[in-house]
DNA sequence: GCCCTTGACGCTTTATCCAAAACCATGCCT
DNA sequence: AGGCATGGTTTTGGATAAAGCGTCAAGGGC
């Protein structure tokens, strides 16, 4: 379990820079050099290509034929674009999933719940947020939805690490303890459109810039 | 426009691969051996190798490490889970498309209809039902949504080529003229449902096999 | 002074070459 | 007779090398 070795080095490389681009590690707009790259990991740039394909395929990065690959940018609308469709197929899988959801499952979404509000950092918390979505969709058994579902969630999660760079207050999430409440009584019709609303929810404040100027910074909080 | 020379390899050989998996030219489980189709196309392998990562991301094909790709199986299951999203996902798209929808969208949305009822064969008809819901989706302006879709379509295609292989009857598309009507009213509240039933609307037949048998078959036909 | 050419450089893209893992068939041993 | 080891063969995955396109800047023509 040390190490990553069973699957190939592209996939490997797609992981770790999939992370740094979400983390905000890489800044949108950065040209992403091959041999750079290759050179970093040790490798050559064949599988640093292909780790570009699916970067690319995941929409985390754009690359023009002979222009090389750049980090993916995104605007507001993007993040709105991710947003609704992150809140239609959360839904859906939902609906699928509610059948098959257990008292041990939603035993272990709303410990996701109490770590995502402990959490000290933006990435605990995110990791925690992410953790209980899957928890209550992956029952569905449609794994072409939840990978779909998945590579949004990266995309959101790019979003908000951009815009809580520094600060980060703790919140105790409401919507995912009312979700977990509906889904506690089998009231699947109840809890599909506060996943459905608290999913497209696009939290907007202020924020200073180094320059003094402030900025309408936003995020997907779902 | 004779040769795609202005994009990559990699990018001509995953749309020519992607090609023959939809039609059912290669069937699900094939091996795609990368120096085999490399020979093929006169190129080297590392092109091929991007190709795959393509079509593993776009579904149609599936990567075991060190053991090479597949065209990617499906099963009735898995026919379901794709006419779901594109349910959930087009009414969407949808929605946002309405009120960009001018009179001359509409009309060549028609034609495509009317092309899609006089076609003779699969492809064509495809073809035609692919470019109705192209067009009426086209204006949400919403990309990452339109690439997802667009990536159902395929998947939906190939079920379709992989029923009707050889027999196949002229029907009208009731559906598609109900929801240009409804569009031409401006009319999204209604025109939304229709869709959503369309396109999840599962065709279901027996067919008989070689062997005499008869099996059900089915078919994605919105 | 401004625009166009031209050449050098870096990067992407593809080809050729190599090692290691997986597959297949044969034959040996039980 | 059947299962397991073992060799050769195929195939994948990666390294290295070479070729081609894009970019940028300096210099010359208008």
């Amino acid at each position: 379990m040390t190490s990553a070795s069973e699957d190939t080095i592209a996939s490997r490389i797609s992981r770790i820079l999939a992370d740094r681009i979400v983390t905000g590690q890489l800044d949108p707009g950065t040209k992403l050099r091959q041999d750079h790259i290759a050179e970093e990991f040790g490798t050559s740039h064949v599988p640093v290509r292909e780790a570009f394909r699916r970067l690319e395929a995941q929409g985390l990065a754009v690359s023009e034929p002979r222009r090389g690959v750049r980090v993916a940018s995104f605007d507001l609308k993007e993040v709105r674009e991710v947003a609704q469709m992150r809140a239609a197929l959360e839904v859906l899988a939902l609906r699928h999933a509610a059948p098959h959801l257990t008292a041990a499952i939603l035993d272990q979404a709303e410990e996701a719940t109490v770590a995502g509000d402990n959490s000290r950092d933006v990435r605990s918390w995110e990791e925690a947020n992410r953790r209980f979505h899957t928890l209550i969709l992956t029952p569905c058994g449609m794994p072409r939805l939840l990978a779909a579902i998945s590579d949004l969630h990266a995309a959101s999660a790019r979003f908000l690490f951009a815009s809580w760079r520094s600060e980060w207050e703790v919140r105790t999430d409401h919507d995912h303890r009312a979700i977990l409440a509906f889904l506690r009584q089998g009231n699947i019709e109840n809890a599909a459109p506060v996943l459905e609303r608290h999913v497209q929810w696009i939290g907007q404040k202020p924020v200073r810039n180094a320059s003094g100027t402030t900025r309408d910074a936003f995020a997907i909080v779902g």
